[in-house]
RNA sequence: GCCAAGGUGGCAGAAUGGUUAAUGCGACGGACUGCAGAUCCGUUUCCUGGGGGUUCGAUUCCCUCCCUUGGCUCCA
């Protein structure tokens, strides 16, 4: 397992990472509530966490990734009545289309996302187990509250005052509550939204205790890495501690707890009661999930990132297109003559270069998931072998493969330079180079006005064709 | 007001108590090309919010002020 530091936003700074039961590490990170389309902004921090955990794969960790499904809120119930639909319904097909958007985008280290109402019996047995202790009062509706006084850690994480608080605009007073800071963990229903039967009363789960209950059951009683962005250090997870360590009696809960930056629109944050938001399928769909994961990984993951709507985006596809000029090409020769393909070996230094390189890339990304860098140095390996385009053609498959080596770390880690299966196949695989060969013949009796035509109806017809000194090439012409 | 994170070239964004402050975008120049595009090469030597302090040396550490963003019970 190669050792690694991570920001602890727990206790302010930067920790060697030691997992509770090596090799093992349980990593929860908060997913969302699907009332609505995934935004860019989502898309960073799934995205964020899809490389820690493929990065902890790689050095030797066997992580099991959860994350949550807040599949009944109070949003989630108001969208659906405007709507006319079940909120749970309403959650499952946005979920489902946020499953589609992280698979294309390249997010597949998730082991597991549970729902929060196929928890309802460990919620509901966390919230006796509080009650029984006594951090938790059953109001006259039959609803259930934490009582925040009863936990005097209570803004440990966060680094909020209790008596700060108070006067915070938004807390609202409530008088089935004994404090106005406590929250609710179990709420009453109202007739004809979903509910459970429980010792108090029909009701459904409050928003913080899913986590915990989850948590519990999934990873136990305290858990390695606990992430989300760092918009939800305050309430939410800061409830979160105070539950799980109420009920437990352990701390810490969460052993290091990471906390992403924000996506910033135009220098404000996205969020969906703004109104101020880019879609993530929008933004796939324009680039395609090479660049945007490029963007995403192009900044220190805990800054804050400004997302300007056309700027960023074409300047991510220009970066990745420069990025991806030799591997493309690599690739292209060992698919056309497989990995035995004949020609030179690499020169010594060249091979020795690639090899340091890994592991450099590795030691870079071991310093708090230093993507940013992991990044420069590939740039700066393209740099290196721009100079050997026109000779890649002439080493043999072995040599190719040594070359590749970086990238392939940059596939496998960062979920870079993943192909998406657009473009010409099957019978346009068969027909371009015959189109080739003609425009090849025009050209070469002169003929420029026919080659140009041919060159023209490709070009209509999706296929971008580059003249160089080793012939012609074609490929799908770029999304938008 | 309180709690946090930030302020680096035209832009996006790294890093570091010390020779030319990474990388990318853009711009400019050149190579290649029938043209175009793509690609390659070069240049973009006067960029670290203001003011103090510590130090032989500060962009980095400390103090202070200013500004931006987030949180202060909806939020990735």
């Amino acid at each position: 397992m190669r050792r690694f530091t991570v920001y602890d936003s727990r206790t302010r700074e930067t920790r060697v990472f030691a997992p509770l039961s090596p090799p093992r590490v349980g990593l929860y990170v908060c997913g969302l509530t699907p009332y609505a389309p995934a935004h860019v902004g989502h898309g960073r921090t799934m995205t964020f966490f899809d490389v820690v955990a493929r990065a902890l794969r790689r050095w030797g960790y066997r992580v099991f990734y959860v994350q949550n499904v807040t599949n009944l809120d109070d949003h989630l119930i108001a969208r659906a009545s405007e709507d006319g639909v079940d909120p749970l319904a309403l959650a499952d097909r946005h979920f489902q289309d946020f499953r589609r958007s992280m698979d294309t985008l390249g997010n597949r280290s998730v082991n597991h996302y549970p729902f929060a109402t196929d928890y309802v019996p460990e919620i509901l047995a966390q919230i006796r187990q509080l009650v029984e202790k006594g951090y938790a009062y059953v109001a006259d509706d039959g609803s259930v509250y934490f009582s925040v006084a009863k936990f005097p850690e209570y803004g440990k994480l966060s680094g909020q005052k209790l008596e700060a608080l108070k006067p915070g605009a938004r807390l609202e007073l409530d008088e089935r509550k004994r404090a106005p800071e406590d929250f609710v963990i179990w709420k009453a229903t109202t007739p004809g939204e979903p509910s459970w039967e429980s010792p108090w009363g029909p009701g459904r789960p409050g928003w913080h205790i899913e986590d915990t209950a989850m948590i519990f059951r999934l990873l136990g009683e305290r858990c390695d890495l606990h992430g989300a962005a760092v918009d939800l250090i305050f309430p939410h997870h800061e409830a979160e501690v105070a539950l799980a360590e109420a009920a437990s009696g352990v701390a810490p809960f969460a052993n290091y707890w990471m906390h992403g930056g924000l996506l910033l629109m135009e220098e404000e944050k996205m969020s969906k009661s703004l109104g101020n938001v880019a879609l993530l399928d929008d933004a796939i769909e324009r680039v395609g999930p090479g660049p945007l994961r490029l963007y995403y990984l192009n900044a220190q993951y805990r800054s804050p990132l400004v997302f300007q709507a056309g700027k960023s985006l074409e300047e991510a596809r220009e970066a990745y297109s420069r990025l991806t000029v030799v591997y493309d090409r690599i690739s292209e020769l060992l698919e056309r003559d497989g990995p035995e393909r004949p020609g030179a070996e690499l020169p010594e230094a060249l091979g020795d270069a690639a090899e340091q390189l890994v592991e450099r890339l590795d030691t870079t990304l071991a310093d708090d998931f230093n993507t940013r860098e992991a990044i420069a140095l590939l740039f700066g390996w393209t740099r290196r072998l721009a100079e050997e385009l026109p000779r890649l053609e002439g080493y043999s498959g072995s040599a190719l493969e040594e070359l590749a080596q970086p990238y392939r770390w940059g596939e496998e880690v960062l979920g870079l330079f993943v192909r998406a299966p657009t473009g010409p196949t099957g019978a346009w695989a068969a027909i371009v180079p015959v189109a080739l060969a003609a425009r090849a013949r025009a050209r070469a009796r002169g003929d420029y006005a026919e080659a140009d035509r041919i060159r023209d109806e490709l070009r209509a017809a999706g296929v971008e064709l580059e003249d160089d000194s080793s012939g012609t090439r074609w490929r799908a012409a770029p999304p938008g």
